[in-house]
DNA sequence: CTGTTAGCGCATTCAG
DNA sequence: CTGAATGCGCTAACAG
């Protein structure tokens, strides 16, 4: 079914049908007759060459690490609210925490029918990079600080050291364990090396230092933390705070919590944080300190942002760095 | 940048340099010509036109329900690893459990370049069956039943009906309290009307009765699972068993249980099962009874269906039906 | 208000 | 092997 056959099938110009679709100019008599046709023939126009034609989807890509996430799904509904609301769509490209995936799945959307991407990073690479300064459509990245695009993250950095503080309270309340802490890969710069180095300045600001040994390296899933944290336990029994850089971590290591103490019935009481605040695991275990993100305002932000540049044509580069929120803090 | 100011800058014509990007027949010189030029402009060929022009894109559209689902994402996974090693690239649409933006987007994607259309659904309203039956490109639905396209769907009933019968046993072990459950909407033909008609089907296999005042309706998310229970457990304090008709549910009963008991400490013993086998919540509780399905398998066979539709124009309509397995069962 | 015309960027005949 | 020409389905001037 192509606009030339319902032109035909209703006596009129292709034009005329356009028009009827667009809203144009057109006789009330001919309305009715090209009306009539489409809905006997379920006509559809091809967006595709409509893109062709007038370079607006209406649509704005937006490249994920993974889809399995509270994070990240809290970042999309913030996003998608408010494209719903100026009458755009979305199209998710997860790319499974595969970094070259990701330059992909950009160049896909670049050269597709999107008006814009919105990039929720996990690192930056050289490729990264290089797309973001050549790209043909605008970009906003979220979650990642970078001065190639206009971009829209969080203080991860504070965040760790707010962190690290508590763990340091918590610390010299119970008496002298060791603080441990499961990191991610510092190749991500947010949840990796940010919240580390915070951390670590948390840790030195009470005057403690974070050793090497109580330090593990973990991927982001429930699993993997759950590996890092036995092998914490098990090699260390002085350890009294395991901090993890996710959520996702800290709930395989308080599994690894209990199958360790299931084996070593008395020993030391130990306490597990995260950042994110998932609400699976708070229900769950009833809230374990961690931190919250507002991923839900920066998905709002970056998606204004990138309307801004869509529809207005802004050029003035903006970085908006979201604040956090310590929760469960306090009551240990 | 386009085809023919590349094939004027490297003195071709157009039909060259398409010939040179499709592999098509080319002399050396003028392939090393047009490679220079294209490596000197960065030249990108868009995936647009030639999608116009060949009906074939190598991507298929994803709708979704929602993005923060473990369920849906082991699906996904699935979907992916047999896309990508078949050259297909995958894009989601996720429709926040809004069954009119099911459609919206599936027929965005119909007039968009896919090749073809997975619906994870929630439910087969008349508006789903208008679009597949009338679809342009082929669509394979995963997680319902349905007539009207190639469905692979999951054994819900038999499921329910398990989970009722272990109940049933739990509850006589446990000696007579009553057994609670808190259902979804049964528009949802799956992890709606035949999980509970399982479920009820189980139990009464084992001489009991649910009673309409056991019965909770949930929506698909924690907070809502932890409002029911809680409304159980303050209403019924002869409950022992609560199950749910999913694990992200099930960690809202647990999160009201905790509450629950806080408030009156030496209540019954509850044991809350789901559906689903999550992940994280089986790292953090240990492990409750719930519903292993194959989720990723259906994903990959899925998409496999879906492939031998578009490239093989397999025409013949297919219906999987997949099994499930009881986890954590035998333990209690 | 309307039809005719000319492309959007590309792949594909068809003669060379 | 190659270039000129045609058209995918649609919209946007342009003259009526």
């Amino acid at each position: 079914m192509t606009i030339k056959e319902i032109a035909a099938l209703a006596g009129v110009s292709s034009a005329a049908v356009s028009r009827y679709l667009n809203g144009g100019y057109i006789s009330d008599e001919k309305k009715e007759q090209i009306k009539k046709v489409i809905e006997e023939t379920g006509y559809y126009p091809s967006t595709q060459a409509r893109i062709l034609r007038t370079k607006r989807a209406s649509l704005v890509g937006v490249v994920v690490p993974k889809i399995n996430s509270e994070s990240i799904s809290r970042i999309t509904a913030g996003i998608g609210q408010v494209l719903a609301a100026r009458g755009y769509q979305m199209l998710l490209a997860s790319t499974d925490n595969c970094p070259e995936r990701e330059v992909e799945y950009l160049k896909l959307f670049e050269n597709y029918p999107v008006d814009g991407i919105i990039l929720i990073g996990t690192m930056i690479t050289a490729e990264h990079k290089k797309f973001l300064k050549g790209s043909k459509v605008p970009v906003v990245v979220i979650g990642q600080y970078t001065k190639h695009a206009n971009c829209i993250y969080h203080d991860d950095y504070g965040a760790g050291k707010a962190m690290g503080r508590l763990a340091a309270s918590l610390n010299q309340a119970s008496g002298g364990g060791h603080i441990a802490y499961i990191r991610v890969t510092r190749e991500d710069k947010s949840a990796g090396a940010a919240r580390e180095d915070g951390f670590r300045a948390g840790l030195k600001s009470a005057g403690i230092e974070l050793s090497g040994d109580y330090v593990r390296l973990s991927e982001f899933r429930t699993e993997s933390g759950y590996n890092a944290a036995l092998s914490l336990l098990e090699e260390k029994p002085d350890i009294d705070i395991i901090s993890c850089a996710t959520d996702t971590i800290a709930a395989g290591a308080i599994e690894a919590l209990h199958v360790f103490e299931k084996h070593a019935p008395n020993s030391r009481r130990v306490t597990v944080t995260g950042f994110g605040d998932n609400q699976l695991l708070k229900a769950v275990t009833g809230g374990i300190p961690t931190i919250h993100f507002g991923y839900k305002t920066s998905g709002i932000r970056g998606a204004e942002l990138l309307l801004d540049v869509i529809e207005r044509g802004e050029k003035i580069p903006v970085e908006i760095k979201l604040g956090f929120r310590l929760v469960n803090g306090e009551e240990e």
